[in-house]
DNA sequence: TTTCTGACA
DNA sequence: TGTCAGTA
């Protein structure tokens, strides 16, 4: 488990991180606002970020392009932590008690398709209600 | 020179 | 999100 370490290690500065990510300076930042990652910063309070965090950029990246918001975001991440999601039937029930873990790979294979049927459909916000009714 | 925060269109 | 300002 010394690997954690390695990879949550303070390597690199925004610079580095905007060629790895393709991501702006200002779309970094605003992510770092939401509490998507967090950067360790040196003495003169620039960030540093570890692989974890470059990581965590990347599938953030994916999930924008893909036209999942902040808060999908989030709840994604926060799901994957706690290895749980409702399953595709209850986002048409509303109740709370009908619910059903599932796995990381459950939760990724769900997401692509519902991320992929509304590329076809070429419905981004689609997605976003899809997830915001999911997370609720 | 590069990055940082805050703010405005 | 882009971009400008004023710093560190």
């Amino acid at each position: 488990m010394g690997d954690h370490i390695r990879r949550n290690m303070p390597l690199f500065p925004m610079s580095i991180v905007k060629k790895l990510t393709e991501l702006t300076a200002r779309q970094i930042r605003y992510y770092e606002e939401h509490g998507l990652i967090f950067p360790a910063r040196t003495e003169g309070n620039q960030r540093l970020f570890s692989f974890n965090d470059v990581d965590r950029l990347l599938e953030i990246k994916e999930l924008i392009d893909q036209g999942v918001n902040i808060s999908g975001v989030k709840h994604v991440f926060l799901m994957k932590q706690q290895g749980k999601l409702a399953n595709p039937e209850v986002l048409q029930n509303s109740d709370p008690k009908v619910r059903k873990e599932l796995t990381d790979h459950q939760l990724r294979s769900y997401l692509k398709s519902e991320l992929m049927m509304a590329g076809r459909f070429g419905k981004a916000s689609l997605i976003q209600g899809e997830l915001s009714r999911f997370f609720h």
